[in-house]
DNA sequence: AATCTTTCTGCAAATCTTCGCAAGAGCGAT
DNA sequence: ATCGCTCTTGCGAAGATTTGCAGAAAGATT
């Protein structure tokens, strides 16, 4: 494995230092599997390094996105990362209702973003892109309680999010 | 006008009550060009109603965006809302760069929604879909400014983000 | 109009994320 | 190995957004 190389290497080339805190972030994230929310990261991290900051762990995580080491997902308005497998490259699409994350093919999104460009000249970045929607069970779902009649109560539709495989852990917060 | 009627009408039709604050809510965002952040909002709608407070606007215009009443747009990860009018669907392009706005025809992106559907059985909410990317001139400046090298630091890539007509005001916070 | 039930709102506290700043750490030159 | 110039980190604090709770308000009923 030549990861930490692949990494240092990456940091040089755009001008950045390469520090202990950079590479356990990307080590870190390549060891999790799928994508993982910061806090997580964290605390993989400081099971090597405890005295990382959760800040850092903000700072280089995006850091290492804008690389191209990681994708960035946002999950439920929380970000999410996951190891960016060179030629692996992949959409995400969150259900809105159970909150798990299906991998779009780029094939897709490619047309889109050369439809974009040539339309419009903006440049589509695959790479931070998570769509949101119904996934296939949940659509299942939602044609089932919404069989007619008004209604009665407000907020409901959404189960305590989870279901997954995803990853999340039992961190507590989510809308 | 009766907007007033179609608001009151669209809550009452799914369950939820008619109160001052969904309905200045909406009227408030509907005065506003564009699209706007909240405490904008909240600035707006408390020139009528002074004890609003920002955690109702954000759960209101969560609600109205739910109800399709309202778009919901995330801005260097900041929420923003415009007015839903009826039969102006489009997605948002957001530059990365100078934080602005661009409107894409949904043609491309219904497109990509039925692919979508029919590969992987996942329903894409376009109302909510947000994509960065950058705009035609950002696309022009970055081409010139990476003939050198050694960027600086991480985080602020470059212009502190604004130059749009998109809406952002003074409110001090961006990513 | 008075009452009752359930939903909403305002307030305060909690979360997630970013930012400013001073101390600490890379890396190139000595 | 040391020095110096910047970039980075850790820490505390500020922003942005959400949540729990108790009182206020909406809508149905009488």
């Amino acid at each position: 494995m030549q990861h930490q190389s692949d990494t240092t290497e990456a940091l040089r080339a755009t001008g950045h230092r390469v520090t202990i805190q950079r590479v356990a972030v990307l080590d870190a994230i390549r060891e999790m599997e799928g994508h993982v929310a910061v806090d997580q990261v964290a605390a993989k991290v400081r099971e090597k390094h405890p005295q990382m900051d959760l800040a850092t762990v903000y700072r280089t995580a995006g850091l290492l996105s804008r690389l191209h080491l990681l994708n960035e997902v946002s999950i439920g308005g929380v970000s999410h990362y996951e190891y960016a497998a060179p030629g692996k490259r992949h959409g995400h699409l969150v259900c809105e209702h159970c909150g798990r994350t299906i991998h779009a093919s780029t094939t897709h999104l490619d047309e889109l973003r050369e439809e974009l460009l040539r339309d419009t000249g903006f440049e589509l970045h695959l790479e931070h892109l998570t769509m949101s929607g119904l996934c296939r069970d949940c659509r299942r779902d939602e044609e089932h309680s919404h069989s007619g009649h008004t209604h009665s109560q407000a907020q409901h539709h959404e189960h305590p999010m989870e279901s997954g495989h995803s990853s999340n852990a039992g961190t507590g917060g989510q809308q």
